[in-house]
DNA sequence: AGGGTATGGTAAT
DNA sequence: TTACCCTACCCTC
């Protein structure tokens, strides 16, 4: 389940098991027993998460670096744990929780000029504070590549993945393939606040939920005033139900979802909600004025 | 038992 | 673009 809003609930979770209490460090798969043999005994204070990429503080300036990849899960027992059972790459056993990593793609010490070079080729993450949603403008205004492939770059965002540029180009009625600089700087910052409310959401639920901002839909019951359009609502729906992501119909119209591979990934896309070079309804000043949302990580 | 699939990313072609 | 790596789970045979 590996998108940015897993990696910052990770994060999160272990400060909160783990911090501040030397850890019994060990590698049962045999595939990080170094690194498990120079943590062991030692305890970090905090761990600081980069859009899919966490980073373990460990006393004496030592880092662990974490990438999950697309089969990485930690897995949470009380402790003392049961004997480690399938491919256990790491295991750090606290005074009250045991957490299990496997299947991760990076585990292992990093050294300050490693990690500078990550960072580096990491775009802003928008569940952190320090995150900049203009570089993320510039990015899109700089590509020709379809808004699909440039959301799924870390370097131009970092934490979206499959999922969450399926549900945020749905919610935003914008189509896959609409080349990144044709998306327009006020829409850009739309898609930036509707991809950071959903990962923000989804670190705080534990689950991907999806919000879709009803204003367009005509009001069913009643009638418009003469001399008026359709009324609409103001009113925001909750789905705790993705709308187009690995789904046959479409959440929201009914009707079929469209799929195609871009990126390296297959695109759920609905031809009716995100019209073909489709970039959205007009942002509305409510939607686009204001300061970018912020997650108390705290 | 074996195959297909998965929310990711890199390196080679 | 493709090949390949990492692991678990679910389905079919």
């Amino acid at each position: 389940m590996p998108e940015g809003h897993t990696i910052h609930r990770l994060a999160l979770d272990h400060v909160r098991d783990l911090a501040r209490q030397p850890l019994q460090v060990s590698s049962p798969q045999g595939r990080a027993v170094e690194t498990a043999r120079v943590l062991d005994g030692r305890a970090f204070a905090k761990v600081d998460a980069y859009g899919k990429h966490l980073l373990y503080r460990f006393e004496d300036e030592l880092t662990l670096h974490v990438h999950l990849g697309l089969f990485g899960k930690f897995r949470r027992q009380a402790s003392p744990p049961e004997p480690p059972v399938g491919e256990k790459r790491l295991r750090m056993v606290g005074d009250r929780w045991t957490v299990d990593l496997s299947g991760a793609v990076a585990c292992a010490l990093i050294e300050p000029d490693e990690e500078e070079a990550l960072l580096a080729r990491l775009g802003p993450d928008p569940l952190r504070r320090d995150a900049d949603p203009e570089r993320f403008v510039a990015a899109l205004r700089r590509r020709s590549i379809p808004i699909g492939a440039a959301i799924m770059d870390q370097k131009v965002i970092a934490g979206i993945g499959n999922v969450f540029r399926a549900e945020a180009l749905h919610v935003d009625g914008i189509d896959p393939l609409l080349p990144a600089r044709e998306l327009g700087d006020e829409r850009a910052r739309v898609l930036w606040r509707t991809m950071a409310k959903m990962l923000a959401d989804g670190v705080r639920e534990r689950r991907i939920v999806t919000i879709r901002d009803a204003r367009d839909k005509p009001v069913t019951a009643g009638r418009a005033p003469k001399g008026e359009g359709p009324r609409t609502r103001a009113d925001r729906v909750r789905h705790k139900t993705v709308h187009v992501y690995r789904r046959r119909d479409c959440h929201d119209c009914g009707g079929p979802v469209e799929t195609y591979p871009m990126a390296g990934r297959t695109v759920y896309t609905c031809p009716a909600c995100q019209p073909a070079g489709s970039a959205g309804p007009s942002p509305t000043p409510a939607l686009a004025d204001g300061p970018a949302p912020t997650l108390d990580l705290g």
